[in-house]
DNA sequence: AGCTAGTTGCAAATGGTTCTCATGTGCATT
DNA sequence: AATGCACATGAGAACCATTTGCAACTAGCT
């Protein structure tokens, strides 16, 4: 809790020197944000935010994560037939495993995908910018 | 085009033994498909097969995009900030290169990030299902 | 050739996300 | 602490790719 809570006040940090105004509602977004250690999507954010500040529309939650995500500290992913989810972006670059039957993502990092990728993006002649790495998976039954 | 004129009939057959009739518009989605160098998204589809018979409804398109997608004669691509783009699903599994500036899609395939990920899933308790592996690039320059 | 369940075109519905607009409010400045 | 105004907000309309309801059509078995 002292850990979120100072990681909340950097965060307003970040947004004040970027020129976005601190509001109660975006506040409240951060929180929630800062808190969650899933990787819930707008809905489930704005049902969790409404708890703080009851005022809180779906429509600036929407603003807010759109502003977050352009300020670098929120980041968007859209998993297969599903609505999009997110995460902060303070954790380093990850890739994700998601439950087909729960929906539950997991994090995980492999430095030799990391870096074959970028092999096989210059094999082609391409700089390689951005990707995206998805695992469906199912729990192993034993 | 003697062998796509195969593939076609095959394609057909492949629909009639699944219980799927072919219609005068499907046989003209089937055949744009069939032709397809690229992955074209569902409006550029219809504006092919209008081409064909002009009476091919976006409805229809679509329609048969999912009776295809099911008998698992084509597949669906949802790449980033785009609307679904498809192909025909009779080469070999592969995954996309995508060039940010044109829209471009490169196939290709890598064994080793094949392996990689399956070991990656079992790790972490799970089995794969399937993945989605795209990188968004940016043509090199020399 | 006829029957009938699957298909079609059209238009309307859907649903996540974004936008519009009148009102409200952070916060830099005083 | 009070002020001003550019930026934010809530509510609901708009958006737009995709799906669906419905009445008319038709593939293809018999």
């Amino acid at each position: 809790m002292r850990q979120a809570k100072n990681r909340i006040a950097e965060l307003e940090e970040i947004l004040r020197e970027g020129g976005v105004r601190v509001t109660r509602q975006r506040a409240a977004i951060l929180k929630i944000l800062a808190e969650a250690e899933d990787h819930p999507d707008a809905s489930e954010l704005h049902r969790r935010a409404k708890e703080i500040d009851a005022t809180v529309s779906l429509s600036t939650v929407y603003r807010t994560l759109s502003a977050l995500e352009q300020q670098g500290v929120v980041q968007r992913h859209a998993f297969e037939n599903a609505t999009a989810r997110f995460e902060t972006a303070d954790a380093p670059h990850h890739d994700h495993l998601i439950d087909i039957e729960t929906g539950a993502v997991i994090e995980f990092r492999s430095d030799k995908i990391e870096q074959l990728q970028a092999e096989i993006a210059a094999e082609l002649g391409y700089d390689l910018v951005r990707h995206r790495l998805e695992l469906y998976c199912r729990k192993r039954k034993d």
